[in-house]
DNA sequence: CGACGATTTGAAATCAGTCAAGAGCAGTGG
DNA sequence: CCACTGCTCTTGACTGATTTCAAATCGTCG
């Protein structure tokens, strides 16, 4: 059961989203759970399952994705510290889509009866929980958008940007700095590209000298004008709160 | 204000997610509202308003898009009867994409004030409707998915099939045999392909059988079949409570 | 009847996929 | 310490599904 600020990722997340109170803040904290780690490339929720745990990753990446009939893979989101992965799966009691670890992943296993005694008992937390699940709706939105209606090249630009300012709201990745916790193959089933065409396209942003890359580091060298690139405006992120006390990311300085 | 019963289409769709008591549903039917009828092509809500309304359809039908910086537009889902269509943008304050009405439309404007005392004072409903808000998201992965993983003549049949059941879970539509209540235009829109392109798949599901269609009506001729050509598989629907009092709808009898 | 939007069809162009092979890099074991 | 193995990245040539462009037909409504 370990000590008991295990679970503060999870509320600094949804403290993004709503203001929670001392006696909110004190009912999230003690929420049994169990940590684990899971291995890179290791399934913590299948499509089907009726999981009984909503899972906090502390450190590591996870993804989300499905199988179409053809075989064909499609990741719906990227994970990091703070994010409650799958609470779509256990609060919808059968999981409609899997979710994997992308590396060495640390992770607090929250029983789903426990998450459901407390929304009830807490109505803050459950609004913020359930602001939390607009968001990741948000995002599936633009993604869907990304994946519809940019080419190629906007694709890869856009979900560079989104990374760098998602790294950076959960504290990790340094700025314009980062490296990418996914191989390009992962990439492409991210963008609904071939792993071929992936790699094109990061050379040719390369080449064109709105990224630096070696191997899985990436350099951003002007986020403003990768954003134009990539046709990105963070505003689906909805993280205007968590941005006022923060030095504008797009200044580079 | 009107009757009191005018909200109990919500009542309805809340109810295939979770079980209400008597007090909780006492609590939604007499919910403030405004009813307004809005016209076709229409917006009830644009990107980047701040929505002081949530929206029930009553009747009619209305979709959610958003513009991408190429000027293609992406149309993430088409909503109907008893759908509360824009509780993602009430809920996050700021609206990311665009609500516009697909034909004439007449709708319940509930305060979002209202929704939020709502919530706090009944956590069942509050579940309800966040478990409202989870299967949104799971049918905008799903969308991902098809636009993202699947070609062009897929995408279409796992269209057809999704509305099918949609339109019968609604209490719309006469089982295998519908009305589209949209143009190619904005079928292509919604599964990211020309319109060109979407005429070309329809004639080609046509010929090969596995409808039969005469303008909007579309006739599935065997709905399992379609599914398979499709690549449909239910579940991202979460209408397992939904289906267990209803005869299969597969059968076609 | 005329007009306008929606549907249909054909031909040409293109973006991204497929196929194939080589290069780089990390870990393993001799 | 180096060869071997396996994965990821890179590149080129070719293919093909879908788009683009253009024009004809259909349907509905004033």
């Amino acid at each position: 059961m370990s000590q008991p600020l295990t679970l503060a990722p999870m509320l600094r997340k949804l403290e993004l989203w709503t203001a929670l109170n001392t006696a909110d803040q004190a009912a999230v904290l003690p929420l049994p759970h169990i940590i684990r780690r899971v291995r890179a490339h290791e399934f913590i929720v299948r499509e089907d399952d009726r999981p009984r745990h909503s899972c906090l990753l502390l450190s590591g990446f996870a993804f989300r994705h499905k199988i179409a009939g053809n075989g064909g893979r499609q990741i719906f989101s990227i994970h990091m510290r703070g994010d409650i992965v799958d609470l779509h799966n256990s609060m919808l009691r059968r999981a409609d889509h899997n979710v994997q670890a992308l590396t060495d992943v640390e992770a607090a296993f929250i029983p789903v009866a426990a998450i459901d005694d407390l929304v009830v008992s807490h109505p803050a937390v459950a609004k913020a929980m359930w602001y939390d699940t607009l968001v990741d709706a948000a995002i599936f939105r633009e993604w869907t958008l990304n994946v519809g209606r940019r080419d190629a090249r906007t694709r890869m630009a856009h979900m560079l940007c989104e990374f760098a300012l998602r790294l950076h709201v959960a504290g990790l990745g340094e700025r314009m700095n980062y490296t990418l916790p996914m191989t390009q193959e992962q990439l492409g089933d991210a963008l609904a590209l071939t792993t071929v065409h992936v790699n094109r396209m990061l050379r040719s942003l390369e080449k064109d000298g709105f990224i630096e890359r070696t191997q899985r580091s990436v350099r951003i060298v002007d986020f403003q004008l990768l954003s134009r690139i990539g046709d990105f405006d963070a505003r689906y992120l909805h993280l205007e709160q968590a941005e006022r006390d923060e030095t504008t990311i797009g200044t580079g300085s």
